[in-house]
RNA sequence: GUCCCCAUCGUCUAGCCCGGUCCAGGACACCGGCCUUUCACGCCGGCGACACGAGUUCAAAUCUCGUUGGGGACGCCA
């Protein structure tokens, strides 16, 4: 069997998108599960929109989701006269030609077709040239395009896509298509042909916009006399109104860089792009690495486009109408859902089960630009640091979190819930005596264990007369700034002695 | 307009190739309950779909045809 070889070719023209992540993503877990080569191919050949940033941009984005690429990057601009002899060797076997039509002829009979309500196919003047005809055109200094031709004779092209299966074009159904500009630049089509064959590609995997290019690039490998790939198309990502999702188009909810901002793990979030258009046949949905590796395969893939489900304000527009957004059932206020649910929920659920000294790791980057960060995190005060990470967690959705609702485990400076403050505080106003001298008792304690603040609160709550949970609940607002979070006596024994004292006796502002 | 692709719960999907085991399974979300000092986790339960119409068949989500809907490609962009 021949060496696995796939590519991932973006067009560094903006930053990295989620449909193009979940591409990369497929051709990575094909690589890897056939020990093959995965090959970075930046197509720059657009000079006006390519940017140095975008690249940089996209790159980053990969290693952050730990796509990890074998070779390159390529630089398709870098081979442009290989892509340029191609199209010569093309011209000399005659399987292209050259064409002096213009723009402005071209685009008169592409709308004198349209008024016929016929469809327009380049009716091949230029194919018909004699040899004597072109040279004088060029004597002229006529610009001319080069032209691929596209057997005339009935037939079809046809292909096994890996997920599409058979797949065939007529002939007569594709045009002459160029395959360089008229300033000399080779096209898209033509390098793409080009590079891939250069790169030895095995398997071209990428997305279903890609199907209908797929004959007329069959035709040019034939011409170039080199051996096919095998193809295999994934169904697109559609956006909300079932438009294929693009960057210019979305902004940066559809961008990786959005997530890793936003506090997602990376594994969470292409765990979570794998499941759009792929799935195994037994219930599993999450997958680490390996299992992935393991479980991929085109068979998984479905043939169906799918939307992803970010979230949008109530109201949105399109076509110049507004309506209402009513493909949401969750609750659009919430703003833990501040894109798909299911990739909140597969982040979630990373976010309380990754060991937690890899959440440690990830919340550090988090605290030293949020600077929160405590060198001591990463010495004597590790374990402390770890566990205030474990005991919180659990309710927490993005790695944003432990800086904002976590906060109060950290620093002094915390936000206090509104609810919290009036349903657990203000309701009673006993707690502006009774969470001080709270504070006296356990000051009066050697130090605050979780067995000896439970015994110290039940016997307050008895002595006053109230339930222990007002104690507690009040607590747990004034000392966390939070209506929910771990049981507070564990939080008493973790949050140092010192904090919870102040902050006790501290409850009193509340009332003014 | 032409060519191609697709069509199962709100969303992601299983089942379809090899009709019966499917009055259609799972996940997320939503609702209810249990657990709990709170919330979350977890567990239990609920809501919720085979686009439509013909045909084939004893039997169709599964096969065929048509309709409708959606998407993609049709560029001297990649």
């Amino acid at each position: 069997m021949t060496e696995v070889r796939v590519r991932f070719p973006p067009s560094p023209t903006g930053y990295l998108h989620i449909g193009g992540a979940r591409t990369a993503i497929y051709n990575w877990l094909f690589a890897r599960k056939h020990g093959g080569k995965l090959v970075l191919r930046i197509e720059d050949t657009d000079a006006e929109r390519s940017t140095q940033e975008s690249i940089q941009g996209i790159l980053d984005g990969l290693e952050w989701l730990g796509v990890t690429w074998d070779e390159g990057p390529y630089f398709q601009s870098e081979y442009a006269a290989e892509h340029m002899a191609a199209a010569q060797r093309l011209l000399a076997d005659g399987n292209a030609y050259k064409c002096f039509c213009s723009k402005e002829e071209l685009e008169a009979k592409r709308e004198a077709a349209a008024a016929a309500k016929g469809d327009y196919r380049y009716d091949g003047v230029c194919r018909k040239l004699s040899p004597e005809q072109v040279r004088e055109k060029e004597a002229q200094g006529l610009p001319y395009v080069i032209r691929f031709k596209v057997p005339q004779e009935p037939g079809k092209v046809g292909f096994d896509d890996q997920v599409y299966g058979r797949v065939e074009r007529a002939h007569e159904d594709i045009e002459d298509f160029v395959i360089v500009r008229s300033n000399g630049m080779p096209l898209y089509l033509l390098c793409n042909v080009v590079d891939d064959i250069r790169d030895r590609i095995s398997h071209v995997i990428r997305g279903q916009d890609g199907l209908s290019n797929t004959p007329r690039q069959i035709l040019l490998y034939r011409a170039l006399g080199a051996e096919l790939p095998i193809f295999a198309h994934m169904p697109l990502t559609l956006d909300l109104n079932k438009a294929k999702i693009s960057k210019r188009s979305h902004g940066e909810i559809v961008s990786v860089q959005f997530y890793r901002e936003q506090g997602f793990l990376p594994w969470a979030l292409a765990n979570f792009l794998v499941l759009l258009g792929w799935s195994t046949s037994d219930d599993r949905e999450i997958f680490s690495r390996e299992e992935l590796i393991e479980a991929f395969s085109f068979d998984g893939i479905t043939r169906s486009n799918s939307i992803f489900n970010y979230r949008k304000d109530d109201a949105f527009s399109f076509d110049g109408i507004t309506r209402s957004n009513s493909i949401f059932n969750y609750r659009k206020d919430d703003p833990k859902f501040f894109t798909d649910p299911k990739a909140i929920n597969i982040n979630a659920h990373y976010l309380r089960t990754l060991p937690i000294e890899e959440i440690g790791a990830l919340v550090k980057v988090e605290f030293q630009k949020e600077g929160l960060w405590d060198s001591a995190y990463d010495g004597e005060k590790k374990q402390w640091f770890l566990k205030n990470l474990d005991m919180t967690r659990e309710r927490f959705h993005t790695l944003k979190d432990f800086a904002s609702l976590g906060r109060a485990w950290f620093a002094d400076d915390f936000a206090m819930d509104e609810t919290a403050l009036a349903k657990n505080v203000l309701k009673h106003p006993g707690l502006k005596e009774w969470l001080p001298m709270l504070a006296e008792r356990f000051d009066a304690l050697p130090e605050l264990s979780h067995d000896e603040t439970e015994r110290v609160c039940r016997e307050f709550a008895e002595e006053l007369g109230v339930k222990v949970g007002v104690l507690v609940n009040g607590a747990r607002a004034v000392i966390t700034g939070q209506v929910k979070g771990p049981s507070m006596f564990e939080v008493f024994a973790q949050i140092s002695k010192q904090r919870v004292v102040t902050r006790l006796k501290g409850a009193t502002q509340y009332f003014e």
